[in-house]
DNA sequence: AAGTGGTCTAGACCACCAT
DNA sequence: TGGTGGTCTAGACCACTTA
């Protein structure tokens, strides 16, 4: 035995950014639940044999990316995908004087099916993997505005039945946290302009050939895993697509 | 006289909120001009008076909001609004495999005009105030792909002539700090889907009633001032509108 | 009153860059 | 080699929530 005084193995330097990834093996586990409270500062500090400051850093990361949510006096809590922060973060479809509404969703279509080449590369899995294939209606103002066509692994979502989406009063992004732990926690969209087919015409009852926007969605959980494609047609007649470039807070 | 200890006078507390007013100050009064290094942290530590921590975490804002950048070992510089950060922060459209391309700009008209009421609600100036109507031809690839209509303040760009966007190699919004000292730091972007009329149609090269993305952007300096009003019309038969949600860095 | 997160300090040492 | 930002510590005190 020699002198040599061992520090923590930097399996990822700096001592933050392990302690961030830690705390992440956490939730990805699901030991720390969406909603509950995690452990105080001065707990955690003490856990992972650190100071204090080096604790708030990585939770200081972690709240900026939105995944927990602090609240002095009361603790440091999983960031839950209720109702309204998934309406926020990623429903971005509002009215032409810029008005946030709830939209109807309604069940249009629920069958199974094989992953296409090109959604088998997005959701990362092999071509011809049984997927869920769900069709939305959703309505603003009691008239349909959008259609989504959403692609999801069968493996990811085991036992998945119509049934669920009946009568749900909050997201499709609340049920797979509810019912499959799965948290969606970042997308990327591609928006082009199309025609209205037949089909969408009838659906979003407006003439064929009309203009709609066209979103290509992939929602992704914890660690860039993806978890969802997302086909959404819009009729941008009375509303838009929102985006803010760059910034947080004021 | 009593034995009261005043305190600084908290006009924004916490006191490293203070401090990022002041750094702010500096930045919009030009006193600490883009590319140039600010004083090192020890020496603003000492002029403001409070902890190197605390300076820290003023700058660590300004940073997150893209309006400071570190370099380890150089300094900390006021961001420049240099191509590659602008192609990146504020040109969203992109190759339908996802790869970005530097747009080659044409001036296509400028005038001088009178704010319409909407207008003027978005540049925050009255009715019928002079402003600059700048409409611009982009090209990707060699074909027209989209079209630029800009409404600007004449107040607030004074002597700006059709000369100075002539054989520029970089943005308009680096003609706006270069020559104006206005940096847009951020901006709102609502969009729909349109058909292309006879003029957008033969300005892109389509048919007339083919689907177009229809951009309306309002861009904003420091202190949400807002700048510039920008309608893009975007032919997306080979590019795509590309948003990112949620979730800064890995 | 006890416990939480929020702010702030005054240092130490490290990693990187310029010269 | 000297100066910069990057990390980390071990506290102190404050502001807020809950009971």
């Amino acid at each position: 035995m020699n002198d040599i005084q061992f520090t923590a193995i930097p399996l990822q330097n700096p001592l933050y950014k392990e302690v961030k990834r830690q705390i992440m093996a956490e939730l990805i586990s699901g030991e720390w639940k969406p909603g509950n409270a995690i452990p105080a500062e001065k707990r955690l500090s003490e856990r992972f044999a650190v100071s204090i400051g080096t604790i708030r850093k990585a939770i200081d990361e972690l709240v900026a990316e939105n995944i927990l949510i602090r609240q002095q006096g009361r603790g440091t809590f999983v960031a839950t995908h209720n109702r309204d922060r998934l309406l926020f973060y990623f429903f971005h479809i509002v009215g032409h004087d810029g008005t946030k509404q709830y939209p109807v969703v309604s069940l249009n279509a629920f069958t199974k099916g094989k992953a296409e080449a090109d959604e088998a590369v997005k959701l990362g899995i092999h071509r011809g993997a049984p997927v869920f294939r769900i069709r939305n209606i959703l309505k603003l103002a009691n008239a349909p505005v959008i259609i989504d066509d959403i692609v999801i692994d069968q493996g990811r979502f085991p036992g998945l039945t119509e049934k669920q989406f009946t009568g749900r009063p909050n997201t499709i992004y609340n049920l797979y946290q509810d019912a499959f732990g799965i948290s969606v926690v970042r997308a990327q969209e591609r928006l082009r302009a199309i025609l209205a087919d037949t089909q969408n015409a009838r659906l979003l009852r407006v003439a064929p050939k009309s203009p709609l926007l066209r979103i290509a969605r992939v929602a992704f959980s914890y660690r860039d895993v993806p978890v969802e494609i997302r086909i959404s047609t819009v009729n941008t007649e009375r509303h838009e697509y929102w985006s803010e470039i760059q910034n947080m807070e004021r």
